[in-house]
DNA sequence: GCCAACGTTGGC
DNA sequence: GCCAACGTTGGC
């Protein structure tokens, strides 16, 4: 099992939308770079944990928890003409881009904060999260970075 | 709203 | 293959 952080705009689509949803499930998301639909794809399976990270938004932070529900898939929109995610480079027959299914697992009582997280560089450091012009929208927790993070929850 | 940082595009 | 121009991300 995998751990993973991804990234949402709450305008966009929040904690809140996904706690919304039939089962508390679904997709995440137009992923359009190379380096997220990667770890997507190749690395991402049932059962991976996955903080739920609000960006762009007052107070940047994780704001829960989720679960991958299912393995990735292409995704629909790519190539779907009416749809502003249709990728005419993408050919159906060996798509590009993909998706994958997750689950609200929690939302968190206090959310951890991107400034928290940046107080803790030492055992952090290294998440893309925080590196600088990092803009990466899934990314790999480690694992002690996950137990870590878990443990400024009750902080 | 600003703007730094980054990825992509396309002319050459 | 280079690189300028452009669009996007996302913190502040």
């Amino acid at each position: 099992m995998r751990h993973w952080l991804v990234k949402s705009e709450p305008t966009v689509f929040s904690i809140d939308d996904l706690a919304q949803c039939p089962h508390q499930t679904r997709w995440w998301k137009h992923v359009r770079n190379y380096q997220a639909r990667n770890f997507m794809r190749d690395d991402m399976q049932p059962g991976d944990r996955v903080f739920f990270y609000h960006s762009n938004t007052e107070v940047p932070a994780i704001v829960g928890l989720a679960e991958v529900v299912s393995t990735p898939y292409p995704d629909p929109d790519a190539c779907n003409p009416e749809s502003k995610y249709f990728d005419p480079k993408s050919d159906p027959r060996n798509p590009r881009w993909f998706l994958v299914d997750i689950r609200l697992v929690s939302k968190l009582e206090r959310p951890i904060s991107l400034r928290t997280i940046k107080e803790h560089t030492s055992m952090l450091g290294d998440l893309p999260l925080i590196r600088r012009g990092n803009r990466l929208s899934v990314m790999p927790v480690a694992p002690d970075q996950w137990d870590y993070i878990m443990s400024l929850k009750a902080a």
